[in-house]
DNA sequence: TCTGGGGTCCTAGGACCC
DNA sequence: TCTGGGGTCCTAGGACCC
């Protein structure tokens, strides 16, 4: 049996922990530079209809009317509270999928000799809430859809269910399938919805009566897997270890236009360091880097240009200033003045274990191989803070690019000077 | 005025090899 | 009239996830 372990409204309820006169009140958290909103907690959501993702600037009032609490997001607390709820998940079993920032599934073969998996899933459910103060979910079923579909429907008949439910029947299979809709299944995005709707699929049930080659032929491979699993016969394996990631990037909106090349550069120096530590964390070396430019696209006055372009490296490197230098080249080929720009983006790709690195007869290795310096700046960094030790490249303009973040928490548990202070 | 960011996997088709 | 058979690698585009 796989047990799915979700955090209810994630980054909501991180914020909510570290401020108890927000218990029970509506929060939501904005996406970076507060362009739209990206969590809404229960109570959020059950106020007004506020629809995910909808720009912050079209609802500000309704926001402003329910009493609704805004925060900008905050990945560093956000991803120190979701290490310290994958620790204890751990005690639970010991191969664990981390599959998201807030979602992990546990494999429970074996481990539950003594109690129901029900009594498993409440302890865990309330180890987690005792130990961070955020609440969970727990779905129990024979394979990762299914454990989806359960999870799902812990949340929606909390009164029922108190958070944990499992599928460990044939009976309470069918009813799960027939009582979820299609396009709520784990892998069905909107295209195949409306396309399995057209033929008269609504719910997960239907789809499960669907003859498996038509689902082959219409849905490849991956449908048929869907399908399977929700057959409880278990076909998406069981990653205990990251993979490598394949590509590795980063584009964030400016926070207001540039129309200038300097700073543009800088932004664009600054993002390469930022990728270039996550790949030199991985042990890896990157072949290709590519850089993108463009100009608001939602603006009806601004006139428009986007461009990208990815060059090739001579040797692959995790190299900061090598990385920049191309990066920088790239840059100057596809921009033009005259535009008020938005966003500049980097992307690492053709990546490479950095043991295992082809050299090249026409360059020095040594340019290239020689990691004390970025070694070093990396170590300073780890100790001091981030960018505490930085290219020059970068610059030291970045309050004038860097995105806005208006109404960001304290970094409550990463920074000492930003701890809870208690008055009694 | 103001509209997010970071990923993965699969397939078809082109270009190439012997 | 009739033109083989067995492969690999790469890329773009589509679909999906959080």
């Amino acid at each position: 049996m796989i047990a799915l372990v979700d955090c209810n409204s994630f980054y909501a309820s991180c914020e909510q922990v570290f401020r108890p006169d927000l218990w029970n009140k509506p929060v939501v958290v904005l996406s970076n530079n507060d362009g739209c909103i990206i969590a809404a907690n229960k109570q959020a959501k059950a106020l007004t209809h506020i629809p995910l993702y909808e720009p912050v600037f079209k609802i500000k009032k309704v926001l402003g009317e329910n009493g609704i609490t805004c925060f900008s997001s905050n990945y560093t607390l956000y991803g120190d509270m979701s290490q310290r709820v994958i620790n204890i998940l751990r005690t639970f079993s010991p191969l664990v999928e981390v599959y998201s920032i807030d979602e992990s599934f546990l494999d429970l073969s074996g481990v539950c000799h003594t109690t129901s998996y029900t009594d498993y899933g409440q302890e865990i459910k309330n180890t987690v809430f005792k130990h961070t103060g955020l609440p969970v979910g727990v779905g129990i079923a024979p394979t990762k859809v299914l454990a989806k579909l359960a999870n799902r429907i812990a949340k929606k008949k909390t009164s029922e269910t108190d958070q944990v439910y499992v599928i460990d029947s044939e009976e309470k299979r069918i009813e799960a399938l027939k009582s979820t809709a299609i396009k709520d299944v784990w892998g069905i995005g909107r295209k195949h919805a409306k396309r399995l709707n057209a033929v008269g699929v609504v719910t997960a049930y239907h789809f499960t009566q669907l003859p498996l080659h038509w689902v082959r032929k219409q849905m490849t491979v991956v449908g048929e897997r869907l399908w399977n699993e929700l057959q409880g016969d278990p076909c998406i394996d069981f990653m205990t270890e990251p993979k490598p990631k394949k590509n590795i990037g980063t584009a964030k909106s400016f926070g207001k236009r540039l129309e200038n090349i300097s700073l543009i550069e800088e932004a664009c120096s600054y993002y390469i360091a930022e990728v270039a530590e996550v790949l030199r964390s991985q042990k890896s070396c990157a072949t290709y880097v590519q850089v993108f430019l463009h100009t608001n696209y939602h603006s009806k006055t601004d006139k428009q240009y986007s461009n990208s372009i990815t060059s090739t490296l001579a040797i692959p490197t995790n190299n900061t200033f090598i990385l920049i230098t191309e990066a920088k080249k790239a840059l100057h080929a596809i921009y033009k003045p005259g535009f008020r720009y938005k966003k500049v983006g980097v992307c690492l790709s053709g990546i490479v274990p950095e043991q295992y690195v082809q050299g090249n007869l026409f360059e020095s290795q040594n340019r290239y191989n020689d990691a004390r310096l970025v070694d070093t700046i990396d170590r300073l960094n780890s100790k001091f803070g981030k960018s505490k030790v930085m290219s020059g490249s970068i610059g030291t303009r970045i309050k004038e690019w860097e995105l806005i973040k208006e109404e960001r928490s304290a970094r409550y548990t990463t920074q000492w000077h930003e701890i809870l202070t208690i008055k009694t």
